[in-house]
DNA sequence: ACAACAAACGCAACAGCGTTGCAAATAATT
DNA sequence: AATTATTTGCAACGCTGTTGCGTTTGTTGT
């Protein structure tokens, strides 16, 4: 397991280090979105702010990780899928955001359905943001 | 003018002051979004930060406005049109950031189309917010 | 029009998010 | 193992948004 993380890290020309190899870790035992709070939370308070911005930052600009805006202002990050990790592919799927549990997960198999603008207007990006419960919350009830 | 403006807070069961008057004639006047700090600014340094807070709060408890998430961290609010201010009708139409000039418009005309989640998936709310270069500003070119 | 009451305002203080500069510590390279 | 390149932690800062409280302003009833 750790040489997995390893390994993701000198793929993407990344120096290991241990803030690095914790983050990483984290986002691969969770399968939906973290925000900058989350993850300060469940580092241990072993890390600096600073470190988790900067680590973000870098896996960002790597395309590994890419960012979910969300209602209220706090950018959420989840980990990218396979070949998104080589470009900046961002398939344009829907992200959901459940009010339950207060989760967000990138719905990959959902895609945004084409859009058409008045003339004029050039689209660039889409983002779909879908808020509602999630599968494991209406299980529980 | 004035007496429009009155009005329309009146009949959202608000004191009339002129703060409220200046930031009601401010989302008149404009037709795009506006950020809190958009407000301050052209406000013109004439009222506390707190109170354009609170008046924007104020504005979207009666359904005045209603808000936008945004990318960058900032909530911008545009006002809603007619039927919108009674209640909540949220009528789910998209929103458009503009890369060129930074403005951020609601395409009334444009509606969310309807998106299918896997099973499990309840959806309440769905926000769509495309970025691009907005009209004006293609013309511009 | 005026008094009594209710609401809104301004100020001060605070908490959280995100950024930058710089010196110390850590990783990569030879 | 020594040198070099990156990262880290710290301190400080700016911006967004909130809360409490005393003062000011708007609304209401007579």
């Amino acid at each position: 397991m750790d040489r997995k993380i390893e390994d993701i890290l000198k793929r993407n020309q990344l120096s290991v280090t241990s803030g690095r190899k914790k983050i990483l870790e984290l986002f691969l035992q969770q399968d939906g979105a973290l925000a900058h709070n989350d993850i300060e939370k469940r580092a241990g308070e072993k890390f600096d702010r600073v470190t988790i911005y900067r680590t973000l930052q870098a896996f960002l600009e790597k395309g590994m990780i890419h960012s979910i805006p969300t209602s209220d202002n706090s950018i959420r990050y989840a980990l990218c899928k396979d070949n998104c990790s080589e470009g900046h592919h961002h398939d344009d799927h829907v992200h959901f955001v459940c009010s339950a549990c207060g989760n967000t997960v990138c719905l990959e198999g959902v895609m945004v359905p084409p859009i058409k603008l008045p003339n004029g207007f050039v689209v660039e990006q889409v983002e779909m943001l879908v808020s509602g419960v999630c599968k494991s919350c209406n299980m529980d009830v």
